[in-house]
DNA sequence: GAGCACTGC
C-alpha cells in the first residue's frame, strides 16, 4: 500500500528557496576560489556598487539573498576593500553555527590571499584565530559577539555588523539585534547589515525604522542560484509518515534515475524504525533495480558515522540519508534530488508557570518546509515530496515561532541587567518573550539572591551574568564554597552542559554498552555518576581508545575538559575555592541543590514522579541510574525535562486537527537523590506546603 | 517501565 502523490503543475514559488548556511556548510570540503574572476561571476557582484552604497547612506540594510549568492564571502570583502576596516576598524560577521564561521572564515581568507588568523579571522568558544591588531574581518558565532557587549558595551572596535543567517531567530540573534538598535543611537557611524535569506523580511525593517527616522533602514534584495525543485503532496494524510516515507523512498527507486534521497524525520527512533521499513522492502527489490544505501543522519552519531552520508554511493547504488532535521541548516549534503518530508520536527518549548521546557513534535512552517524541499535543488532540479496534503501545507504557520518566544530567560535577563537594560518592558526586543516568562525569570532570580530588593544585580549576579553557562548551574558554581566541593561542582557543570556523552549503539552492541556504562554508576544519582565517568576519563589520561572501550563519545568527553577548563577560569576570577569534598557525597548532593530548587520532585509508589513546581507526572528518563530503583528519600532534583508524545498517529492527530488523547509523557534526565529539608534550604520559599513522599 | 530536535557562551 503506497501512498498516491498529488503534484502541482508547476514548481511551488520559491521552492528553490535556500539558506546561506548550504555553501557554508559542514565537512563538504569546497573548491578553492583564489581567482578574482571567480568572485565577479558570483550573482551577488552586479549588486557591489548599489550595497556599498546603502550601507554608507543607510544604518542599518536588510539583505535578502538566498544561498550561493555569496553574501556571507563576498559583502565583507566588498566592506574591506571600501575602506571600512581603516584606522584599526573590524568588520564582523556573526553565524549561528560553528562550523560556519570557521568555513567561511577559511575561504574568506583563502579569497583574500592571507593566512587565516591574519587580516581575516574567526573567534568561537574555545578557538580565537584573530590577531588583535591586524585582523579586519573577523567572522564570530552570534553568542561571541553577544558576550562581547558584557566587556563593550558600544563595541567600539567595529566599524561594521552583519548578523548573517538573521531569519533562523536564534535567541543570541535577537538580543544582538536589540542591542544594535540600541547601540546606533549611541553611535550613529556603526553601520548594520542584516543578512536573510527568507523573502519576508520586510518585519526587520520595520524593526529598525520604528522610533527611527525612515532612514535609518533600507532592504536589497539579490538573485539566487538555485535549481528549480517539484513538490508533490500526498493525496491523503497518512497515519504513519514513518512507513510512508520508506515507501516513497522505495518508490522512487523504482521509477527515477539515479540521484540519492534525503528524508527528514522528527528524531533518532523514528530513523531507526524507517531503517527498519526499509530493510524489509529492499528483500523484495528486483534484481536489476538499483540498489538501495540507507543512512542515518542525526547528532548522536559518532563522527565517523556522519561523515559517512558524505561518501558518494557506488556505481549502480542510490543513498537514502534519513535524518533529522540537522539535514536542514547545520549539514549540507551534495548531490541530493529527491527530498522526503514528513512534516514535523521536534523543537524545544518552555511553560513559565511550571519552569519547565519540553521537546515536543510538533508541523514544520512553510520557511522550513521550503528550506527542506531547497535541499533537493543544489545541484541539479529535484523534487521533494511532501507526506501530507496540500491542504495541511496551507494551514502551516509561515515560521516557527523565534527561540526567545520558548525559551527560560533566566539567563538571557541577568545578562540583559548586566548590560544596564534595567527596564526589560522598554527595551525594543524584535519579538518579545512572554511576559509571563519574564516575571518567572525574574521572580527566579531574585529568589536566588541575583537580584537584590531594590530590582538591581546583586555583586553574585554580576558574576554569574559573566559566567558561559546557564545561571542555574552558575549558582552551584558559587554555592560550592559553602560546602568545600568546589572541583566536584565544577566537573558536574561542565558534564551537564554536553550532550550526553555515552555511545549506546542498537542491538548487541548496545548491551554491551550499556554494562560499560553501569560500571560509572553512583547509588546517589546522574549527576555523581557523570562525574566517575569524567574522572576516569582524566585518570586515563583522556584517551580516545580508552573511551571507545567504555562506551563514552571522546569528541563529548573533551568537549567537557574544554568547558571545565573554562569555567574553572572564572571560578579563581571570582575566589571561588576548588576544593574537594573528599567524597562526601551529601555535601555534593546539598550543593546541587543549590542549583536546582525549581526542578524538586517527589516519587510515588507507582514508580512516577511528581514535579514540585506544578504538580506534574514525570516519568524516569530510562537512561538514568534510578530508572531501576527507588530514591531512598522518595525525593530528587533533575537537570531536564522532555516531552514526548507516544504515537506517531497521535502526533498527526493532535497536529493537523484532530484531538490530542493525552498519551504525552514527561521525562527527566539526569536525576539525583536528594532530602527534601535542602528544597527548603535553598530557598523553596514560595512554596506553600511541603508534602512528604507517599509511601 | 525502555530511549535523547538543534544550536550557543
Amino acid at each position: 500500500m503506497s501512498l498516491k502523490f498529488w503534484k502541482p503543475g508547476t514548481a511551488e514559488p520559491g521552492s528553490n528557496l535556500d539558506r546561506a548556511t548550504a555553501n557554508e556548510g559542514n565537512i563538504v570540503s569546497s573548491s578553492p576560489y583564489s581567482l578574482s574572476s571567480q568572485r565577479e561571476r558570483l550573482p551577488i557582484y552586479k549588486h557591489r556598487e548599489k550595497l556599498l552604497y546603502c550601507i554608507e547612506k543607510y544604518g542599518v540594510t536588510i539583505v535578502v539573498g538566498q544561498t550561493g549568492c555569496g553574501k556571507t564571502t563576498q559583502l565583507p570583502q566588498y566592506l574591506f576593500e571600501s575602506g571600512w576596516a581603516s584606522e584599526g576598524n573590524i568588520i564582523a560577521c556573526t553565524q549561528p553555527r560553528r562550523v560556519a564561521a570557521t568555513s567561511v572564515a577559511g575561504r574568506v581568507a583563502n579569497e583574500v590571499g592571507t593566512i587565516l588568523g591574519d587580516e581575516v579571522g574567526y573567534t568561537i568558544r574555545f578557538e580565537d584565530l584573530s590577531d588583535k591588531n591586524r585582523t579586519r574581518i573577523l567572522y564570530m558565532t552570534d553568542g561571541m559577539l553577544f558576550r562581547e557587549t558584557l566587556v563593550d558595551p558600544l563595541l567600539t572596535r567595529y566599524s561594521v555588523i552583519m548578523i548573517d543567517e538573521a531569519h533562523e531567530r536564534n535567541i543570541y540573534t535577537d538580543l544582538l539585534l536589540g542591542i544594535l538598535k540600541k547601540i546606533r543611537r549611541k553611535r550613529p557611524g556603526l553601520r548594520l547589515i542584516v543578512s536573510s535569506a527568507t523573502l519576508d523580511a520586510s518585519y526587520f525593517l520595520d524593526y529598525f525604522t520604528s522610533n527611527n527616522s525612515p532612514d535609518e533602514a533600507t532592504i536589497i534584495s539579490l538573485e539566487g542560484r538555485m535549481y528549480p525543485v517539484d513538490v508533490a503532496y500526498a493525496e491523503k494524510p497518512t497515519p504513519d509518515y514513518v512507513r510512508a516515507a520508506a515507501e516513497t523512498a522505495y518508490n522512487i527507486n523504482m521509477q527515477h534515475i539515479p540521484g540519492d534521497v534525503l528524508i527528514f524525520l522528527t528524531g533518532r527512533e523514528e530513523i531507526e524504525q524507517c531503517l527498519e521499513y526499509l530493510a524489509e522492502m529492499l528483500v523484495s527489490l528486483p534484481r536489476m533495480a538499483t540498489r538501495l544505501v540507507p543512512l542515518a543522519l542525526h547528532a548522536g552519531l559518532t563522527t565517523d558515522d556522519q561523515l559517512r552520508v558524505f561518501e558518494n554511493a557506488e556505481k549502480g547504488s542510490r543513498k537514502v540519508i534519513i535524518s533529522t532535521n540537522i539535514a536542514e541548516a547545520s549539514v549540507t549534503i551534495e548531490g541530493i534530488k529527491f527530498v522526503i518530508d514528513s512534516g514535523f520536527v521536534k523543537i524545544c518549548t518552555f511553560n513559565p508557570s511550571t519552569g519547565l521546557s519540553a521537546l515536543v513534535t510538533v508541523p514544520t512552517s512553510v520557511q522550513s518546509a521550503t528550506q527542506r524541499a531547497g535541499r533537493a535543488g543544489r545541484t541539479a532540479p529535484g523534487i521533494c515530496y511532501r507526506l501530507y496534503p496540500s491542504s495541511a501545507f496551507d494551514t502551516l504557520p509561515r515560521s516557527m515561532p523565534p527561540e526567545i518566544t520558548r525559551t527560560d530567560m533566566t539567563t538571557p535577563i541577568l545578562q540583559l541587567k548586566s548590560l544596564g537594560i534595567d527596564d526589560l518592558m522598554k527595551f525594543e526586543w524584535v519579538t518579545a518573550p512572554p511576559a509571563e516568562t519574564v516575571l518567572r525569570a525574574l521572580e527566579g532570580l531574585v529568589a536566588n539572591g541575583m537580584i537584590g530588593e531594590d530590582g538591581r544585580l546583586t555583586v553574585m549576579g554580576e558574576q554569574v551574568a559573566e559566567c558561559p553557562i546557564e545561571a542555574n548551574i552558575a549558582r552551584m558554581l558559587f554555592k560550592s564554597k559553602e560546602y568545600n566541593c568546589g572541583e566536584e561542582i565544577l566537573t558536574i557543570a561542565a558534564m551537564t552542559a554536553i550532550q550526553d556523552p555515552w555511545v549506546i549503539p542498537d542491538g548487541a552492541p548496545g548491551a554491551l554498552a550499556e554494562l560499560e556504562r553501569r560500571k560509572f554508576t553512583a547509588e546517589e544519582g546522574d549527576h555523581l555518576t557523570l562525574l566517575n565517568a569524567y574522572n576516569a576519563f582524566v585518570k586515563h589520561g583522556k584517551s580516545s581508545n580508552w573511551c571507545k572501550s567504555h562506551a563514552l563519545s571522546f569528541r563529548t568527553m573533551s568537549r567537557a575538559v574544554s568547558i571545565r577548563s573554562q569555567l574553572k577560569k572564572y571560578m579563581q576570577r571570582f575566589g571561588l575555592p576548588l576544593n574537594s569534598c573528599q567524597g562526601d557525597a551529601q555535601s555534593l548532593r546539598r550543593c546541587l541543590v543549590s542549583g536546582y530548587v525549581r526542578n524538586g520532585a517527589r516519587w510515588l509508589p507507582d514508580g512516577t514522579y511528581r514535579s514540585v513546581r506544578g504538580e506534574q507526572i514525570l516519568h524516569t528518563h530510562p537512561t538514568s541510574v534510578l530508572f531501576t530503583r527507588k530514591p531512598k528519600s522518595g525525593w530528587v532534583v533533575f537537570h531536564e525535562m522532555e516531552e514526548t508524545k507516544k504515537t506517531q498517529c497521535v502526533f498527526f492527530c493532535s497536529c493537523f486537527g484532530g484531538m490530542d488523547d493525552g498519551l504525552t509523557k514527561c521525562r527527566i534526565r539526569i536525576i539525583t537523590e536528594i532530602e527534601p529539608d535542602w528544597l527548603v534550604e535553598h530557598g523553596m520559599v514560595y512554596q506553600d506546603k511541603r508534602k512528604k513522599p507517599v509511601e
